[in-house]
DNA sequence: ACACCGTATTTGATCGTTCATATCCGCGCA
DNA sequence: TGCGCGGATATGAACGATCAAATACGGTGT
């Protein structure tokens, strides 16, 4: 049943090979300023030879941090896939890693509750820290850590009065920055096409269009699909009113080739009659025909600043004081014509 | 700089509270059958109400395995986005987590060769074992693994003579498949349009449209691109040419906006007078307009076999017999239409 | 020469488990 | 009654590191 698997190379090979014991081996390695420069140099270039590195399930036994922060992989919606998962996992992966830290992927099991996940991880010290995404306003994980009180940070924003340990865009500010540029680029019949689930950052993604419109003077309809199938039906609804709109405003990026689907049967051309815009920036919005106007998130700096604020709470050990908003960048691509 | 980290249950509270000795806690968990009837209720009882679970690092310590997968991502190639990790790696984490193990994401660090990034996870022992994906034919991580004896699964194939632990889809005959299912609807005239990306799983691709071709007596070109920018133009080239090709087959999903864009130009409606036809099934393949048909990967079950001979590995101590072939799924979708 | 001091290094204890082995206990049997 | 046996439980050691405290060392000042 077990094979024999051998052992590596231990903190005391290095010692009796350096002939030190094993504390100045592991100051080389996590305090080097209390080593003479000569013994720091001897021990560093034996420790370089053998290939040393401390055991990660020792180091973190007896220190207590596991260098580790849990990802609770979300659920996959099939109807609405969140492809982002991938550029936000990768953007997380090199936050921690700079910092030190690795990404571990969990997942709710089956016919497991929330809370089990979390507290299988919590209970085994297998991670210092969880990160959550898409949570809802009132989401039974945050509950659950802050309750807890285990440190977590959030992609996305936790109802007020909950810990601030979060990051999210400001996909309002965003959506109002798209549609300036739509007003910039001289429409002023413009139509918003949405998801009708009703999850926060879609809700930010509306208001957003009302406040802008109403700022830049514009006017136009909202309108809702409730699944893949609805998508050209009802963008080609919004484009068959008079009087038509010249944009049409998607609060994602996944209903784009609906979009361009409806456009095209109205006999309209996107880029050229109508303009067509998205949220998230996918990677295939590049590769539409003509290639999507798209607000791009700041996946990086939000990485950065939810490491940051992880850093931060494990240090401190309350959560920081307040969440963080950062700025969506609406990216011009063809999908927007100009009109006279 | 520490806070005060509180540790939580251990396995001599829930002794001290059943009466019993640590071992005997220990077997509750780990060996039941070696526990009398009353003791185990009794004991399991109290681990649960404590909630109490092993501390991961000291068993790992301890018993030497760490429950732990490392996945090395790949680097993302802007140019063509790899949305499919998500999806693939979605699969494997339900996959290990059925066998008890988690996945823990390890980028190769900047500045940093492929090997320091293994051997930074072996030498530190921070996982069992590794998982690759995207694996060049001649790749300098199957190397190293090999030759450092560390256990490791790769998603794709290995060259021949290398140890056998892959997984991989049988791409070959996947698109054999495909050219028949063109067939069957009456397709002759085929075009084969490719990324020139000189990729194993991409010339099996080409390799199975060339022996479709000639089994199911087709005729027909192939062309390839070189980047995003040059899809559209090559993509009419090939439609251009007389006898007009009635189907499109595509390497890989993400041609196909371009395709659909080039078809239209030609005043070609996809699904109608012409068939295009992809491979991967990206999620927002079904979104396009007509839906694409295309080839669906199994990511479940590769994920299962890829466990499994991780699983096999680590308990036998040398790698599978053989690689594994799975079959892809051609998924018939609107986009190809019958030829009389 | 000796006490003193700060720095460099070593030593002993500990983190929480599992492994290997020892002890305990009840029962059948000579 | 005493012995052997096997299953149930307990004990000691070890995994490999870090923490906390003790010791060795080299130089100064008196």
């Amino acid at each position: 049943m077990s094979a024999h698997r051998p052992r590596g190379v231990s903190i005391m090979d290095v010692a009796r090979a350096a002939g030190v014991s094993r504390q100045t081996v592991s100051n080389a390695i996590n305090a080097p300023h209390k080593l003479r420069a000569d013994t720091l140099e001897r021990v560093s270039t034996l420790i370089k030879e053998m290939g040393y590195r401390a055991d990660q399930s020792a180091r973190s036994l007896r220190s207590g941090t596991r260098q580790v922060i849990a990802y609770l992989t979300p659920e996959t919606d099939p109807a609405n896939p969140n492809a982002l998962m991938s550029g936000f996992l990768e953007a997380m992966v090199a936050a921690a890693g700079d910092a030190g830290y690795r990404i571990l992927l969990v997942r709710q099991g089956p016919g497991q509750s929330e809370a089990q996940a979390l507290e299988d991880i919590i209970a085994a010290r297998t991670a210092d820290a969880f990160l959550l995404s898409d949570v809802l306003d009132d989401d039974r994980r945050v509950d659950y850590l802050t309750e807890a009180g285990f440190p977590f940070a959030v992609f996305g924003r936790t109802r007020p009065g909950a810990p601030q340990a979060w990051v999210d865009v400001d996909s309002v500010q965003a959506m109002i920055d798209m549609v300036g540029l739509l007003a910039s680029h001289g429409h002023r019949q413009v139509a918003f096409l949405g998801t009708s689930a009703e999850l926060p950052w879609l809700r930010h993604r509306a208001a957003g269009f009302r406040i802008g419109k109403r700022r830049f003077g514009m006017v136009g309809l909202e309108a809702y699909v409730d699944g893949p199938d609805e998508v050209v039906a009802v963008a080609r609804g919004l484009l068959d009113r008079l009087p038509r709109p010249s944009a049409l405003v998607l609060d994602d990026d996944w209903l784009a080739p609906g979009a361009y689907a409806a456009a095209q049967a109205e006999g309209l051309t996107v880029g050229v009659d109508v303009a067509v815009t998205g949220f998230n920036d996918m990677p295939y919005t590049r590769l539409l025909q003509p290639p999507l106007t798209t607000v791009r998130l700041p996946l990086r700096r939000i990485a950065d600043a939810l490491v940051n604020r992880l850093l931060q709470t494990l240090e401190d050990g309350v959560p920081p004081e307040a969440g963080l908003l950062l700025a969506g960048e609406p990216v011009l691509r063809p999908s927007v014509p100009s009109v006279r």
